[in-house]
DNA sequence: TTGCTCCTCACGTCACGTGAGGTGGC
DNA sequence: TTGCTCCTCACGTCACGTGAGGTGGC
């Protein structure tokens, strides 16, 4: 039998953490002294530790750990269990290289073009959602805003003021242009219904926009006319991150300006679909 | 102005967040009204906003992220926090690649061996170390045994006794032998000093055992009759592991019995360095 | 008047580490 | 007697999320 400090050294653990299993129930110690209240640990206590700090090590929770040890759990679930870490753990390294890659685009960013510069550009991965659109070529902006302006006051009697989320425009275009412009406009929707609807003309349908991994985003303030700023901020960031285009760009109208406002009052958010350009990849193994 | 519900929707994070950064200091809202306590917040408030966001997902804590912001920090030092950020991910995914190796052993080790067999390997990595030994072939175990008792009894008047860590042995022997045991035995310190100590006849050096990244490590109570056993262990996981070894063994001796005790009273650390044998890594790219 | 939104606490999260203040054992 | 070890609280960590209970605004 040893005193905490004693098992403490040969286990190579703290007598805090004794302490903590000790009272979480994941390690009760062999004997406690009634009146002292001193712990005492044995021998054969060591493989019980050794097996907790080891599944600890892979990274599971200490109430998972406890279940798996205290046997009331069958193989399968053990399986299960560390099949499901396994996975979590995959994603985990996924999620850290795309971190470091935006903290190398940052640097880099930083080592070209200087510490104000392109510091609005927000790198992030976007679920997959419902778009209820309709696809047109389109003489101007002002053509499509009109076509806003025109759904906002018609859709929410169709599809319900609480399915509704931002109007937002998908641009199919390939170059920058002023004018026939190859729009995708609608609303996002909070859940996925096939439906079409009809409205001044136009013929609406759903279709599920997928996730997008990598996606740069930037705030607009203001009408079109701040376009070329913008996406000019968007190309110099690609460039000296080592990123292109991966698919249509979005804007997303977070905010517009009803027909007594001015154009400045609209908030927009740009997003691209980007990748990296492949070089060698950094070698991890 | 926007109230925070709208802010929060326009901004697409949550009010909740909102709040707490108003509380910490990162971002203010513009107006707060004096007597309802509302807060107020305005569209040129969006871009400090997303850098916090853009930072958040480099993974910088908030503290970091606002002295960052509120420029009291130069360029370099700006930086020098994203070259340790990225030097921290770097270290995260080798650990969790490491982490994701020990899940996929043991489940290897389950599909193979079943529930209850070789759960006593620990995987872990170990710091250098300084250890004061002497390397010399010995005629059998009890010979070893002798100079650690000898070693125990003159060294703490050597070294002092609070820099003397646990008794060792590097097992440099190629196979596992019963008898010319070419063994470097001693203690570990806590602090390395080059230093040489004469004991029985005996030349002790210092020197720094390296860093192991992989230590495979199993608890062994009771003497060295009990070693087939425990090899053998380390063994079969191994090679369901697909692990080899990289390097001589130890055995650290947590408790050495005293003379009047029996040897089963020994515990002992049996640790070996491994590594994955080469097969196609998992493609993260 | 009724929802809807806003407010301020207070608590929970996860696995311990770090004192503070006091006591037992050689 | 003096260190050394042990004990039990209580608090801090990090970045919020989740109620509870109450109030303002159309």
């Amino acid at each position: 039998m040893f005193k905490i400090g004693e098992f403490s050294k040969i286990a190579q653990v703290s007598s805090t953490l004794l302490r903590y299993y000790d009272e979480v129930g994941l390690l009760k110690p062999a004997r406690i002294d009634r009146f002292t209240g001193y712990r005492y640990y044995s021998v054969e206590q060591l493989p019980r530790l050794n097996r907790i700090l080891a599944l600890k090590d892979m990274g599971l929770a200490l109430d998972q750990i406890q279940r798996l040890l205290d046997d009331d759990i069958s193989e399968d679930e053990i399986r299960g269990m560390l099949a499901l870490r396994k996975a979590q753990i995959e994603q985990t390294l996924r999620d850290e290289v795309e971190r470091l890659r935006r903290v190398e685009s940052r640097i880099k960013l930083i080592d070209t073009e200087g510490l104000r510069q392109g510091h609005d550009i927000v790198l992030k991965s976007v679920p997959a959602q419902p778009f209820l659109a309709v696809r047109q070529t389109f003489a101007s902006f002002e053509a499509a805003r009109d076509l806003v302006f025109e759904l906002r006051d018609a859709l929410p009697s169709h599809v319900g003021r609480n399915r509704l989320g931002s109007p937002a425009v998908i641009t199919h275009s390939e170059n920058f242009e002023w004018e026939n412009l190859d729009f995708e406009l609608g609303y996002f929707l909070t859940d996925a219904v096939d439906e079409t609807f009809m409205v001044g003309g136009h013929t609406l349908t759903v279709r599920t926009i997928p996730a997008v991994s990598s996606m740069a985003t930037i705030i607009r303030l203001g009408g079109p006319d701040q376009n070329p700023f913008r996406y000019g901020a968007l190309g110099i960031w690609m460039e000296t991150g080592g990123y292109r285009m991966a698919g249509p760009g979005l804007e997303i109208f977070l905010r517009v300006p009803s027909e007594s406002d001015t154009p400045e009052q609209a908030i927009t958010e740009i997003q691209l679909p980007v990748e990296k350009i492949p070089d060698q990849a950094p070698d991890l193994y």
